[in-house]
DNA sequence: CACATTTGTCGTCAACTGACGACTTATGAG
DNA sequence: CTCATAAGTCGTCAGTTGACGACAAATGTG
């Protein structure tokens, strides 16, 4: 079908160029590769092709290894920002501001978490590259889960007046009873495209009462009356 | 390079064969690939490819096709198996025995359902299709998971002499308190690779003790004494 | 033993895909 | 206006990948 035989044609002809759509300041242009890439790999997945990313940016193919040496640096990137970003920051916030009531402090800090953690695009990168892996950066995010599990549970202790439990891994999981429950709401919101009928703030606040609720009963049961 | 053109050359020389490894009967060896084929697109997603899949098995890539028209078919014909398959059956199975009392039969549940569904090679392939698409079957899946949560909330209610929620969707919701803990428990095990210290069926115990300690408080607030 | 049937492999094609050399065009400083 | 530079595209290569025609070898029936 293409003449690519002879090789020796020098081709005079000149097919039009597309007229080099919008010139942009590298800078520029770098971001918005970058922010269509996010959303690309998010939908499509790490293995999403390259001249199709370059499409939905509105750009040649060429152009991406302009700014990129390869895809997986591209992805690296990409990952970078769009996951380990938003761990950033003074994310722990109000969370020890015990001059709140600690449901509203979980149920503030997870409605925050919900709407700028737990995105589509978020939630799907990050599966699709825990998935992929073993890990990309899981050291880091599970680093700073593992704070935030332990400051929920010992807010939570200090303000129904218990003991936290000793064992700092069991600790944890009862954290996890909470985040568990959070972030699967997302992903059946965003993987698995479950219903939505129920506003996500209410169950949120329905979450964390069954969560300060509980607590107490799973403390006792878990920790005998003669203790260890 | 290769040497494509000409077409006409009879190329009499024979290669040496593989010589035909183990000679199996059609039903067991078409067993065989679907076995190895849930484990392998499991591990590397759908993408994964035949060639690999066809060394997995031991077997020359041609002969998956012996089986299945395309490779497509054969995804379809895996998730039909594991996915859906242990979907089936009595799962509700003495969830409703209400002599039983309802943590313990919650228990029981849920440490059979983490066992036998929620495996590392179940909970992957579920991940991995439904990232793919919208859907592969999900409307099977989410009529008998609906099944499962409202027998849950309304059996909890039942033993704790409440009155469930007369919203449906709300009650669904309520019973993704429970489900959405442990399969994110899976998860994490499965696809993040979290540690797994603190053995599984004593965390179910202590999801489940907080599902039915948190139950009354959640329905209490959640329906003000004011009569809707 | 002969041979039809079934099980299995080789080799290849066409489309796909990451990467990149060569080239074109817009922009702005002098 | 001129030209260096940066922004951008075309075309192509080499390796990959789903699919399949042609052929080879094991099996068992008469």
């Amino acid at each position: 079908m293409q003449a690519r035989s002879t090789k020796l044609m020098k081709a005079p002809k000149r097919k039009a160029r597309a007229k080099t759509g919008v010139r942009m300041p590298r800078a520029e242009r770098r971001e918005q590769i970058l922010t269509h890439a996010a959303d690309f790999f998010a939908e499509y997945g790490l293995t999403g092709q390259t001249r199709e990313l370059a499409t939905a940016c509105g750009i040649s193919q060429r152009l991406l290894y302009r700014f990129f040496p390869t895809k997986a640096a591209l992805q690296a990137e990409v990952y970078a920002r769009t996951i380990l970003g938003p761990f950033e920051g003074a994310w722990l916030g109000n969370l020890t501001d015990r001059k709140l009531p600690i449901k509203q402090r979980l149920t503030d800090f997870y409605g925050n978490y919900y709407d700028k953690v737990l995105t589509r695009r978020w939630l799907r990168l990050f599966l699709y590259s825990s998935l992929a892996e073993g890990d990309m950066a899981p050291n880091y995010i599970s680093a700073i889960l593992v704070q935030l599990l332990e400051t929920i549970v010992d807010e939570a202790c200090f303000e129904l007046k218990l003991e936290p439990p000793g064992e700092q891994d069991f600790k944890r999981e009862l954290g996890w009873n909470l985040h568990g429950t959070i972030s699967h709401l997302a992903i059946r919101r965003h993987i698995y495209h479950g219903p939505h009928t129920v506003p996500h703030a209410r169950m949120i606040k329905a979450h964390v009462t069954s969560f300060v609720a509980g607590l107490p009963v799973v403390l006792e049961e878990s920790n005998p009356p003669n203790g260890e």
